[in-house]
DNA sequence: GTGTTTGCAAAGTGTTTGCAATTTA
DNA sequence: TAAATTGCAAACACTTTGCAAACAC
């Protein structure tokens, strides 16, 4: 099924990315990338390594998050202006946001077109386009 | 210039939405609709009712930005996962967003086409499209 | 060994809440 | 006067920070 990452070695992804592969970062990593495209807040992901008998702290979780962003191995999505979500996904994609349960989904790829956008102002620079698509649940 | 209110009588608007017409609403709405399309957020708000000389405090502030939302004379949105922001614009519209200075602009109508839009998931509906153009300055 | 990373607990934001005092109608 | 609204201060949720101890190389 999964043909991409026939035996994912996080180990080395950290290396690359220029983090030196802690038990903490491996932990986090192991969980972000490989089961697929996560939609991760940082209570989450520290929820998740407890439950996986990992001892990481909240505050590393945070940092974890930010260097992984840094690093382009995550992306951070604001759609909740309570909690920041990260995205293993760091390809362009847009989302949909499910307001009853607070649950992120990437909308596939191509699924979205948008075919005007307007200048931007005078001296700015676009920087991404950020299409969200609120559902109902 | 603006014709569209001769004098506007922020009273029977706040009346006509069910609110009863305090003090405090009638300075908030004073300075939210009658000075053309504005985003704020409320430290902002509470700001510039401090400088007009009005007192009314932060509580106030916030319970009456989410009362006028509830009314449908503002519009939340979400570019920040730290602060909220409201818009006196409540027509269908799209944002840019200058990520250095964390000010929030409207995109004029219609400079924002969107050509393809997703199916939602089965069970849910689509509540709202949101589009954020993300400027660098 | 040396510089990096971690965990803790404390501090920091932005926002909400409980409740007595005040205001509106 | 009855019901709605306000302001305060305390509580909250989420995130960041300072610093000593632990770790990676």
């Amino acid at each position: 099924m999964d043909t991409q990452r026939p035996y994912s070695n996080v180990i080395n992804q950290l290396r690359e990315a220029g983090l030196r592969p802690t038990r903490q970062r491996i932990a986090l990593a192991k969980i972000l990338f490989e089961g697929g495209n996560r939609h991760v807040t940082a209570e989450m992901l520290h929820a998740e390594v407890q439950n996986a008998k990992m001892r990481v702290s909240l505050a590393t979780v945070y940092n974890t998050l930010h260097q992984f962003t840094a690093a382009n191995l995550l992306r951070e999505i604001v759609v909740d202006s309570q909690r920041c979500y990260f995205d293993t996904n760091v390809s362009d994609h847009h989302h949909f946001f499910h307001e009853k349960s607070n649950l992120l989904e990437d909308i596939p790829e191509g699924q979205v077109e948008i075919s005007a956008l307007p200048q931007p102002p005078a001296g700015s620079e676009i920087t991404r386009v950020d299409v969200v698509v609120k559902l109902s649940d």
